[in-house]
RNA sequence: GCCGAAUUAGCUUAGUCGGUAGAGCAACUCAUUCGUAAUGAGUAGGUCGUUGGUUCGAUUCCGACAUUCGGCACCA
C-alpha cells in the first residue's frame, strides 16, 4: 500500500517494521519527530505501519507531542525513582493537561521536596543515556510475571482485556499502551513540581500513594513560559490580592467563613445591586428566606436523609433545627404560602440566599470553597409548556451577565444517572431534550456528561473560563422533579384543576464568594470602574495651596455618587501616586496650581502614564459613561493557549 | 476527612546545629511642602500559632491540637 510521507509517496508493506521510517527522514527531522498519526490514531515512531490512510508526523511542538512528552517523562520519573528507591511500586502515571504525574508506593519512605532535586538529576542522567523506548506486546501471563512484585500493576493487568503492551527503557519496564517518544533523549526540559498524596484508583477507601507532579516541554523556552504562567497565577491569587487591597479576610476563629472588609463589601454591593436591578427587569420577584428552619422541613425536602453530614444543626426550645444548605425549601414555602393560578406562571422567585455547608476541612480554599456563601439563586415555577421558553430566556440572561465580566464559558448537559434517580424515564428524556433544544435555539454549544445529573433531574452546568484558562463551575440550571412532589406544589390550570408545576433551580454567578474570588484573579484586582471599591483618588500636590480645591472636587464627585477618596497625607506626590496605582484605582487626580486656577481635573487612568486635563463636568460625564457601560478598566491579557 | 508542608511584629520575611530574635514596608514623632510608582532621621512594636513532653534551659527537638498551603477524596 502507498503512504504519503513528507511529500514523498512510499510503499508500505503489511506489518513492515516502522524502524525503516527513519530512513525517510532527514537527520535533523528525526530530532523533532516523536510519533506519527495514522487515521487519527497516534503511534510510536517505530511502530509497524499496518494500514494506509491519512498520515502525519507528530513533531515536538504540537499539542499531541506535549501529551506524549509528558507521558514519557512520567516513565522517566518512574525509572529514576525505581533506581533510587528499591522496592518502589508504581500505580498510574498519566499525562494531564498541565503536565504529568506518577503515583508511587514507596513503602515507609516519606519523600521530601528536596528529594525532588535528587530525582530530577537522576532523570537528567538517564535522559543523557538516550535509551530507546521499546514497545513490546505480551500475553497476560507474561505481563503478570513481569509485574509479579507490584500489586498495583497486577491489579491493572487483571482487568485488562485485549492487547497488553509494555514499554522498556534501560532496565525499566512499565505497563503502558503508549505512545512514547522514540528514546529518552527527547525528554530534556522538565521540572518536578510537587509531592502530594493521592488515593489508589481515586478511592478514599484505598491506600494513599505518593504522587509526584511535573511538567515537560519541548524546549527550554516553553518550559520557562509554563513556569511564567504559574508565576502570574500566583501574583493574581485572590487570597494575596484580597489581603493587599483590603477586600476580605479569614480568621482562625471561623475556618471557611470569610469576612468581607469595607472595600470588599463595596465591590460586592455593586454586583448585588446590579443583580437586583437585572432581576427586577427580567420579571423576577425577589425574596429573602430564613437561614434556620426546622428539622421537619428538611425531612420533607429529603435533605435530612441525603445531606445531613453537610448540614449544621441546632436546637431551639428542644426542637431540632438546621441551618439551610440550600434555598429551595424556603422558596417552596413561599410558593406554597398562597394559591396559584396558571395566570401567575411562570413565577420566578429570586433570592440572594445565605447558605452554610459543612465542607471537609481539607476542601477549604480561599473564597473558592467556603462553608458559608451567598448563592444568587432563583426558583422558577412554570408549566410544561412554558419550560422551553423559560430555559431559552435563562440562557440569554446568563449570557448577559457573563459578558459584563468578559468571561468565556462552556455548557455541559448532565443527564439521568444510572441508578438512584427519581421520576419517569420518559420525563427525564423529555426534559433532557428540552434543555438541549433550548441550547440549540439560542445558538449555544454544549457537551453532554452522561449520568452526571442530580438524582432529581437533569441540569445544564456553566463552566466559566478565566483569562488564565482555568475552568470554574459557577452557573447551573437544574430541573427538579422531586421537591414539587414532596411539597405538593400546585397551581390551578385553565380547566380549574390542580396541576403540578415544573420547578427550575438556577444560579448564575454561583456564589458571590467564589465569583468574587474568580473575578479578582481574572482582573488581577483591576476591577472595572462600575464595581471597583474606590473609583477616584484625589492627590493635592501641596496641602497648603491645593487642599481646598481638592476637597471641593471630592464633594462634587460625591454628588455623582462616585466612590472617591482624598489622600492628603504629608507624603511626596510620587509616593501617593504609587499607592494609588498599587491599589489599582481607576482614576488618580492630581491637583496643583494649574487645576486650581483653571478649575480643571488632571487625571491619570490606571494602567497608563498619560496625564489628561479636562473640565470637571467632562470628567464626571466620562466616568459616568464608563460606569453605565460597565467597560473594562484595562484590556484583559490572555495567558492560556 | 486523608497524604505532605508551613505558621517568627499589622504585612513580607531573615535567623537560632537548644542559651528567648534581626530586617524591609506599614504605624507613630520630627524635619522636608514636594507635579505622577518609595524624602530623610528617629521611636515604638514579638509569650517565635496553642498546648503537653524531653532538658539546667525550648522559638529551635518530640507529641497533640488549631489554622493555612499543595494535592487526593468530597462538592446529591
Amino acid at each position: 500500500m502507498e503512504l504519503k510521507i513528507n511529500e514523498k509517496v512510499i510503499n508500505v508493506e503489511e506489518g513492515k517494521n516502522g524502524h525503516d521510517l527513519t530512513l525517510e527522514l532527514a537527520k535533523d527531522e528525526i530530532k523533532t519527530i516523536i510519533a506519527y498519526k495514522l487515521n487519527g490514531k497516534l503511534f510510536d515512531l517505530f511502530a509497524p505501519i499496518n494500514e494506509a490512510g491519512d498520515f502525519e508526523f507528530i513533531t515536538t511542538s504540537s499539542d499531541e507531542a506535549f501529551h506524549i512528552l509528558n507521558h514519557s517523562c512520567a516513565h522517566l520519573l518512574a525509572e529514576a525513582v525505581s533506581s533510587l528507591y528499591k522496592g518502589a511500586k508504581f500505580g498510574v502515571g498519566p499525562a494531564i493537561d498541565e503536565g504529568f504525574y506518577y503515583d508511587i508506593d514507596l513503602g515507609d519512605v516519606v519523600l521530601k521536596e528536596d528529594d525532588l532535586k535528587k530525582i530530577e538529576s537522576k532523570m537528567k542522567e538517564l535522559s543523557k543515556k538516550n535509551e530507546y523506548v521499546v514497545r513490546k506486546v505480551v500475553s497476560k501471563d507474561e505481563a503478570l510475571d513481569i509485574f509479579k512484585n507490584d500489586e498495583y500493576k497486577t491489579e491493572l493487568i487483571n482487568e485488562l482485556e485485549g492487547e497488553i503492551s509494555i514499554y522498556k527503557q534501560g532496565d525499566y519496564v512499565d505497563l503502558c499502551c503508549g505512545p512514547h517518544v522514540p528514546s529518552t533523549g527527547f525528554i530534556k526540559f522538565f521540572k518536578l513540581e510537587t509531592i502530594a498524596g493521592a488515593y489508589w484508583r481515586g478511592n478514599s477507601e484505598n491506600k494513599q500513594l505518593t504522587r509526584i507532579y511535573g511538567v515537560c516541554a519541548s524546549t527550554k523556552e516553553k518550559l520557562e513560559e509554563i513556569e511564567n504562567i504559574k508565576e502570574e497565577a500566583k501574583k493574581r491569587d485572590h487570597r494575596k490580592i484580597g489581603k493587599e487591597m483590603g477586600l476580605f479576610s479569614f480568621s482562625e476563629y471561623g475556618p471557611g467563613f470569610p469576612f468581607f472588609l469595607p472595600k470588599g463589601l463595596t465591590l460586592r454591593r455593586q454586583i448585588e445591586n446590579w443583580w437586583y436591578d437585572l432581576h427586577d427587569e427580567h420579571g423576577y420577584k425577589v425574596i429573602k428566606t430564613p437561614i434556620i428552619l426546622s428539622k421537619e422541613l428538611w425531612l420533607t425536602s429529603g435533605h435530612w436523609d441525603h445531606y445531613k453530614e453537610n448540614m449544621y444543626t441546632t436546637k431551639i426550645d428542644d426542637r431540632d433545627f438546621a441551618i439551610k444548605p440550600m434555598n429551595c425549601p424556603g422558596a417552596i414555602l413561599v410558593y406554597n404560602s398562597e394559591l396559584h393560578s396558571y395566570k401567575d406562571l411562570p413565577l420566578r422567585l429570586g433570592e440572594l440566599g445565605l447558605v452554610h455547608r459543612h465542607e471537609a476541612s481539607g476542601a477549604l480554599n480561599g473564597l473558592f470553597r467556603v462553608r458559608c456563601f451567598t448563592q444568587d439563586d432563583a426558583h422558577i415555577f412554570c408549566t410544561k409548556e412554558q419550560l422551553k421558553d423559560e430555559i431559552e430566556n435563562l440562557l440569554k440572561f446568563f449570557d448577559e451577565i457573563y459578558s459584563v465580566f468578559k468571561l468565556d464559558y462552556s455548557i455541559v448537559l448532565s443527564t439521568k444517572p444510572e441508578k438512584d434517580y427519581i421520576g419517569d424515564d420518559a420525563i427525564w428524556e423529555q426534559s433532557e431534550r428540552i434543555l438541549a433544544e433550548a441550547c440549540k435555539a439560542t445558538g449555544k454549544d454544549f457537551k453532554i456528561n452522561p449520568g452526571d445529573g442530580a438524582f432529581y433531574g437533569p441540569k445544564l452546568d456553566f463552566k466559566l473560563k478565566d483569562c488564565m484558562g482555568r475552568i470554574w463551575q459557577c452557573g447551573t440550571i437544574q430541573l427538579d422533579m422531586n421537591l414539587p412532589e414532596r411539597f405538593n406544589c400546585t397551581f390551578i390550570n385553565s380547566k380549574g384543576e390542580k396541576e403540578r408545576p415544573i420547578m427550575l433551580h438556577r444560579a448564575i454567578l454561583g456564589s458571590f464568594e467564589r465569583f468574587i474570588g474568580i473575578i479578582t484573579e481574572h482582573f488581577a484586582g483591576a476591577f472595572p470602574a462600575w464595581c471597583t471599591p474606590v473609583q477616584i483618588k484625589v492627590l493635592p500636590v501641596n496641602n497648603n495651596f491645593h487642599l481646598e480645591y481638592s476637597k471641593k472636587l471630592v464633594s462634587e464627585f460625591k454628588k455623582h455618587h462616585f466612590r472617591v477618596e482624598l489622600d492628603d497625607s504629608e507624603e511626596k506626590l510620587g509616593y501617593r501616586m504609587r499607592n494609588a496605582q498599587m491599589q489599582k484605582i481607576p482614576y488618580t487626580i492630581v491637583v496643583g496650581d494649574k487645576e486650581v486656577e483653571n478649575k480643571t481635573v488632571t487625571y491619570r487612568k490606571y494602567g497608563t502614564d498619560k496625564q489628561i486635563t479636562v473640565s470637571i463636568d467632562d470628567f464626571s460625564k466620562m466616568l459616568q459613561d464608563e460606569i453605565d457601560s460597565k467597560s473594562l478598566l484595562v484590556e484583559l491579557k490572555k495567558f492560556s493557549k
